[in-house]
DNA sequence: CTTATATCGGGAAACGTTTGCGCAATTCCG
DNA sequence: CGGAATTGCGCAAACGTTTCCCGATATAAG
């Protein structure tokens, strides 16, 4: 039915392989052939069976994405669709085609990349971010198998990876609030198996203690991603005896909650409590009041991911850095724009 | 070096057919000998080249979204990144995979479309949203190619589609603030070359109509899906001598750009203007005020989109609608509960 | 005018499957 | 009990490429 190699060969006079080569360039092709051929090409229409090209090649010049069913609750959808834009962009630029490839659970994502990777259908993996003890990783690491993960894995230090340094933007994002005069700041942590939730509270804790602030247990609370989480750490803390005149929080929908739970309770922001948080998504410029953000380069996340998957597979050698540091940036916005004036 | 049939057939001693057949489920295979067969499977760790079989099979068992590079500007990422969750978990239900391509223009999208179907990489396209003059549609539809439109095209009324009933919706929401006594009322409308900004503005017109209200041209404005543009339209109503009560506006995020200004300017929402939006976003429930919004299903429109392409990709008769539906349903918050009294 | 050296292009095997056809052995039925 | 139907499986071709190995012609060198 499609029109093929052969048939192209046929009307052109020459042998299949020619056409091929014709193809791909080949350095031992006239000119006045490869015209010819190329002519009768879209004369008739020709377009190359990628698969048939893969089945030979050994390479499908595609990558795939895993998009965790569980992601629905744990990320905003801002920042994966940034993420994969980045990684599409990216890739098509590079002449990859993405794969997005998703499972309800951790064993139906490994076999999922188990069949895509083995059966040949994609050539490397992004892994979309990280926790601990990921039966993917193990898999892919094991098996020899060409990934990157965004984030950063504690278990394997070696393998490639595209990140923030997200223990420095908490501790920027904290040193800010300090500046301004609070000394009594919480933290609104994200999923505990999360490695990005660790390091943001390392960065929050040693900008404490640096600054020779005391660190209350009570003022660092767990919580999803979900404006509900924020919604149940305003009210905690807005409860306690001796609470904190400003938090620094793990994503900007969290944030999202805590303000509409300080707005129902008739507290002012930033008066009240400043708020920081981290995407920087574009609504947080939107929200009332505007939220201070640490924007994290989402995009360039995965750009740079697409990038370096990419490079590995086509190049064997491993002479690139592993770890690759995406820059952060605070956005100063009106929600911490309240100086506590020292007594 | 990956495990083949073959080296499953010789552990196995049976023939390469055997093999195959095992895999698919041949009637015509003794119990016997596909236990032993799928024994030796995963013995080896077989699995099965999934381009080797395309190949053959001339089916990929795959489907394509083209995520326009315009999209951008044009839609939230909420959007996009609901539509994408339904797409990929109900082709994943139905064993499909997901491939998402990515074009800088309308020249690029053909050609990236015409590389994965002609090419035989995939089996059908998702379009994402429909434009007037789209020339993706026209090749899709003049190469016979499966494809599956989300939204409605006036050129070719009997492609496949998966749509809301938009002109229903927008009436829907203008009645709702017909009820509340607003007698004048605006529209902001989104770019005019897309078919939703038509459905939706005809069914604000048919809602002023059949009501006896009068319609007034300076009263609808255009604009892009994007805060910017609800901002202009918001200082352009208000800087009307005579000045509508109450808006539909034809996306959320438009509305926060109003919501903003508004802010800026000191006037209050309801009191001074009433908001009515589509597509009711997350964080439409955590403006402020919470915005009323017109759920259109987003996560659903994906999912159907999947299951009807899938559908015609696998049973050539055509007798299943060609036309799907989604249910859309107001959520009326803050943003729109002020009546205006009549005098 | 030979012999070496490029230059250009063809033949055929290989990639890992699926599947129509055929053949033997077994079961069925009157 | 003999032929027909059924069951279980192997053979080999085919899917559309790429690429190694050669052969033929042309050009350059001795």
């Amino acid at each position: 039915m499609a029109v093929t190699i052969k048939d192209v060969a046929k009307k052109a006079g020459v042998s299949p392989s020619t056409v091929s080569r014709v193809l791909s360039n080949h350095p031992r092709i006239s000119a006045e052939t490869s015209r010819k051929v190329k002519d009768i090409m879209d004369q008739l229409g020709y377009h190359p069976n990628i698969m048939a090209k893969s089945l030979v090649s050994k390479t499908t010049n595609s990558i795939c994405i895993m998009l965790p069913k569980s992601a629905e609750e744990l990320f905003s959808n801002f920042f994966f669709m940034e993420l994969i834009r980045g990684i599409v962009t990216q890739a098509s630029r590079l002449g990859y085609d993405v794969l997005i490839s998703s499972g309800a659970n951790e064993k139906e994502e490994v076999e999922g990349v188990s069949r895509l990777l083995n059966g040949r259908r994609v050539d490397g993996v992004i892994l979309l971010y990280s926790r601990q003890d990921d039966p993917v990783i193990d898999f892919l690491y094991e098996n020899g198998h060409h990934f990157v993960l965004i984030g950063r894995s504690e278990q394997y230090p070696d393998i490639l990876s595209v990140d923030n340094d997200n223990v420095q933007a908490s501790y920027d994002a904290t040193k800010h609030l300090i500046s301004l005069g609070h000394e009594r700041i919480g933290f609104v942590s994200g999923p505990p198996d999360l490695v990005v939730s660790k390091d943001r509270l390392k960065g929050y804790l040693d900008a404490l203690h640096d600054s020779g602030l005391e660190m209350r247990p009570e003022w660092i609370v767990e919580g999803e991603f979900l404006q509900e989480s924020g919604y149940r750490a305003m009210s905690f803390f807005m409860n306690l005896p001796d609470r904190p005149t400003a938090i620094v929080l793990i994503d900007d929908v969290v944030s999202f909650g805590v303000l509409r739970g300080l707005h129902e309770l008739k507290y002012k922001v930033p008066e009240d409590l400043c708020l920081v948080s981290f995407n920087n998504i574009p609504l947080s410029e939107l929200s009332t009041p505007p939220l201070s953000s640490i924007d994290i380069g989402i995009y360039n996340l995965g750009y740079t991911a697409s990038q370096v998957l990419i490079q590995s597979i086509q190049n064997s050698d491993k002479t690139y850095p592993r770890r690759q540091i995406i820059p952060h940036r605070l956005m100063v916005r009106e929600s911490s724009m309240y100086s506590i004036s020292k007594k």
